[in-house]
Formats: C-alpha cells, sequence, structure tokens
DNA sequence: CTATCTGTTCTGAC
DNA sequence: TGTCAGAACAGATA
C-alpha cells in the first residue's frame, strides 16, 4: 500500500523507536523477499546499530554504523511492524485486519529481525511482492537514487521541471505520467487521483493537452495534497497504529479515491470510477474537464 | 463457480 | 524511445 506518506509515517515512527537499536539476528522465512539473496545476510547485519531511519520515495532505508544499510520496499501489501520487548508494537503498511493486531510471526510474516534488546521487526507481505537488500551505503543508494525523479518536496521537484516533463512526455496519459517513478517520486494511485481532482483536470487527458495555468495547478496540488496525507500520518485506517494508538487517517476525507457513486465534493454530481493504464481512476466528470 | 478488484513496479512487445 | 499490457502473488468481493 505505502505511497510516499505512508513510508514517511514508518520512517518517523522507527527514528522513535529503532534508532540505537543492535541487531543480533535475521530469520528468513521466506527467501524471495531478499532481493539478490545472500547467504552472508545475517553476518553482514549483525552486531550493527541502528543509526537513522531515511525514506527515498518509497522505499525506507535503515541505516547502520557501518557501510551497510537495509533498504527495504513494501510494494502493495508490504507492512513492517516493530514490537518492543514489552510487546508494544508500531510501524505501518498494508492495512489489513489480519495484520494488525494479531500474534507474531504469522503466515504471512516473511522475515524477523531480531535486535540484542528482545526488540524485534516483523517484515510482513501477503503478495510477497516487497523486498529487503542490503547495501553497501554509498554506492548502491546512489544506483537506487538514479532511478528516481525528485520528489514532490524536493527543490529539483520546480515548476519548469514539471512542465519540461510533461512536453517531454505529451502523449503519456497524465495520471500514469505522475505515478511514473521516473518522472517524479513517491506518487502512487491515490494521491495520483487526488492530485488531479484538486487542480480540477480529467484523468483522461494526455499530458500535452495541459494548458500552462492547469499544469501550475496540478504541480501546486500535488505538494499541497502529499503535505496534507504526511501530516494526517498516510492512508491506512484499519489497521495502522503507533505507539500512541494514533491511526493514519487520510482515506476518510479523501476527494475523490475510493468514492464511486459518491457525491463529488465540488459539485452536486456524482464520482465516477474507470479505468487508466489497467488502474481504477476516480474522478468527477463535471469538475475534471 | 467465474470474473474482477486491490494502495507497486518491472519486463517485454510493438 | 515511448507506451502499454501483463506479470510477479494472494487474497477479497460481487
Amino acid at each position: 500500500m505505502p505511497e510516499l506518506p505512508e513510508v514517511e509515517t514508518i520512517k518517523r515512527e522507527f527514528n522513535l523507536t529503532v534508532v540505537g537499536k543492535v541487531f543480533d539476528r535475521v530469520e528468513i522465512l521466506d527467501k524471495k523477499v531478499i532481493k539478490f539473496s545472500r547467504p552472508d545476510f545475517n553476518s553482514k547485519i549483525k552486531g550493527k546499530k541502528v543509526t537513522k531511519a531515511q525514506r527515498m520515495a518509497k522505499i525506507l532505508v535503515i541505516n547502520t554504523n557501518n557501510p551497510n544499510s537495509l533498504m527495504i520496499h513494501l510494494k502493495m501489501t508490504g507492512q513492517l511492524i516493530f514490537q518492543s520487548k514489552t510487546g508494544q508494537r508500531t510501524g505501518g503498511g498494508h492495512p489489513d485486519k489480519l495484520y494488525y493486531g494479531q500474534k507474531l510471526p504469522h503466515q504471512y510474516t516473511r522475515a524477523i529481525l531480531t535486535f540484542r534488546d528482545g526488540s524485534q521487526l516483523f517484515f510482513n507481505d501477503l503478495r510477497r511482492f516487497g523486498w529487503i537488500k542490503i547495501i553497501n551505503r554509498q554506492k548502491e543508494k546512489i544506483r537506487e537514487l538514479a532511478n528516481l525523479g525528485p520528489e514532490p518536496f524536493d527543490k529539483n521537484f520546480s515548476l519548469f521541471y514539471f512542465q519540461n516533463g510533461l512536453e517531454k512526455r505529451k502523449k503519456s496519459n497524465i495520471k500514469a505520467l505522475l505515478m511514473d517513478q521516473k518522472f517524479i517520486s513517491g506518487i502512487g494511485n491515490i494521491y495520483a487521483n487526488e492530485a488531479l481532482f484538486l487542480a480540477k483536470i480529467n484523468p483522461q487527458k494526455k499530458s500535452g493537452q495541459l494548458s500552462p495555468p492547469e499544469a501550475q495547478k496540478l504541480h501546486q496540488a500535488i505538494i499541497k495534497i502529499l503535505t496534507k496525507a504526511v501530516k494526517l500520518r498516510g492512508t491506512s485506517e484499519d489497521s495502522y497504529v503507533d505507539l500512541a494508538g494514533r491511526k493514519g487517517g487520510y482515506l476518510p476525507q479523501a476527494l475523490v479515491y475510493g468514492r464511486e457513486g459518491k457525491k463529488c465534493r465540488g459539485c452536486p454530481g456524482k464520482v465516477k470510477k474507470i479505468k487508466i493504464a489497467g488502474r481504477g481512476t476516480y474522478f468527477c466528470p463535471t469538475c475534471q474537464r
């Protein structure tokens, strides 16, 4: 599930809870989740202290006090839960009743990272698209970043960059382009829908069909929506709970996402659902032209 | 039962 | 090179 705001939320939680812990061992319950599966995974991580959690687009990076770091991508259904030695849990990811609040590990737990003080990090993933890999901080981070466009909060995500990109990819569907991580990193299906609604742009348009004022509105809408989502701690509502018991709160007040047939938040009409590039797309035909 | 849905991203065909 | 469908997987839902 996680798009940028969800991963950002996990990162912030982990900076409060996981930093300072020392890795003791890693149990791989499903080899598939370890990208470039390496037999020395355990020895590389054992004894390393977590210095900082970091986010690169939708990738969570757990840095340690040596060149090795962990990179984790949750893809569609991944979830990370940190359980302290007293059993308190924090983390987030895919919101599914099966995941949270039940005994850990369970049938979808793919890896368990245990720290010296007895606390544990559970990597759960129903569909097994997610991955963990161990990296050399310097080189591989940069390599990974090379595949990613600027984030919406990045200075490099300027109006000029945005308009230029629309022009270069003018035949692309605008919504598909927003979700292209090489163009902008961090936007997934939910927030692509939301940003287009906020900018009053029809998701069926081609990138090249946006007028300069429309492009500018969309550029602002992207930043605005993601800022709001981060503030609301992401989208998950069912299962995401932090130490203070707070839940992610974006979805209940979504502008269009998941609101098929319901009244548009901008006019008396109804939200419509179609499919674009294989993805569910919600919009208001009246407000978004 | 079948068909279609799902918050991601990569590959391969055109 | 740009664009898109399909694949990777395991369900839930109508």
